[in-house]
DNA sequence: TAGTGGTCTAGACCACTAG
DNA sequence: TAGTGGTCTAGACCACTAG
């Protein structure tokens, strides 16, 4: 029964949502009607509704009212940076080699580059106090001229790195993650047997206009890997 | 240069921020500034900056004004739903056993339930056209003379079954993604050889009060997982 | 035509910040 | 004390929906 209207108003209204009285599909009382109801200005109703939208409680259509949402299930939020997995030691991270390369036919599709592009490549292999971890390898097209400092890209993570040209705020990320048996000198890197699949994390990075800025492989010890998400609220 | 007043405020904000003539850690404008840059009233101006610090641009503090954010590098949304992964066909779904059981030790811990709650255990095995995928087994603490309807728990997925006593919109979903050497007869129902480690999905489910309500093991074949997840917005 | 949500205003009062 | 964001109001006009 405490704090400002609005929250009060919408509480009572997502426990309504909770508890049935009001189900999926169905519409609930029109703004004016909630004025009426809870004795506030349309303003202060309009400003629940707005919560209850931005919860994914409700959507509401002009000219119609506002709609209960059928409940998100399977939605959930993922906290991933390769440069910091549990277990790794930043400090015994090593940098394997930093280089400008030319693009492969594979490449060349993901990043939708020309062929004359050339691309910055780093390979860094994450390690905890003793063993390795996770190798790690990205790709970012090379601007001719621009410097590359070895220190920087030692330990910025990849968001970062492509962040030198882009506003993180507009980077459209994407993350696949899947196994696969890797090849011989990856197997070896990681002290993995020749049967054992390892985990990729596949990131790939794109300004706003959907162009590819970027793209990463961290192959990971499936003994070592593990990752958590959480449903949103 | 289209649309309401408050999203082009919003947008040219945005512009500003990613551009950074506004930067992390600095105030904007005050809100009356705005007002009177842009000719608008305050509580269009407060409907811009509501829109910036949903989205992770601002955050505001009372006395003091709107502080821009720190960009969120690692933040990913994933849609997971063990029932309708890549490759499964849902009516090759094998529903093994349904059974009223006792806990372990362990499954206490998990539930946080006392030793005399009995659990349901609901065991599948999800395939393709011709092979197992993924074996998946589900605990939910049972409530006496609740009736279990086998057809319905085949098809069901976890969300669903929980719901039936908790509103979708308040339980709290957690999962964790790791891999480990299964038991002999994991491998087998999944037709992999001894040294293969499994993908194992865990799901755990929570009321209003962190009350677990339900926990879920997927066990996937490695070479056949795949998970995408990509950034908001 | 009556009702719905969407946009916008000009004003009020509040608690908090910081000189 | 002047300025900040937070809350709330009563009213206006709009496009859209549906009888």
């Amino acid at each position: 029964m405490s704090g400002p209207k609005y929250a009060i108003i919408a509480r009572d209204l997502k426990e309504k949502i909770n508890k049935g009285i009001y189900s999926p599909g169905e519409l609930i009382p029109s703004e004016n009607e909630l004025a009426g109801l809870y004795k506030v200005s349309r303003m202060t109703v309009r400003r629940s509704l707005s919560l209850l939208n931005n919860e994914g409680y409700t959507y509401s259509v002009p000219g119609k009212g506002y709609y209960v949402c059928e409940p998100q299930q399977h939605k959930y939020e993922l906290s991933y940076n390769e440069a910091s997995m549990p277990g790794i030691v930043p400090e015994a991270t090593k940098l394997l080699d930093v280089n400008i390369v030319n693009s492969t036919k594979q490449l060349r599709l993901e990043l939708q580059i020309d062929n004359e592009i050339k691309l910055i490549r780093i390979k860094r292999l994450f390690c905890s106090a003793k063993n390795p971890v996770a190798y790690d390898i990205k790709y970012i097209p090379y601007k001719r001229g621009e410097p590359i400092i070895e220190k920087e890209i030692r330990f910025a993570n990849f968001p970062e790195l492509v962040a030198q040209r882009n506003s993180l705020f507009t980077v459209n990320k994407e993350l696949r993650i899947y196994c696969e048996k890797a090849k011989p000198e990856i197997l070896e890197l990681l002290q993995l047997g020749k049967e054992m699949p390892v985990v990729v994390i596949k990131q790939k990075f794109f300004d706003s206009s959907n162009k590819p800025l970027g793209l990463g492989f961290t192959y990971i010890n499936p003994l070592r890997f593990s990752i958590q998400a959480y449903s949103f609220k």
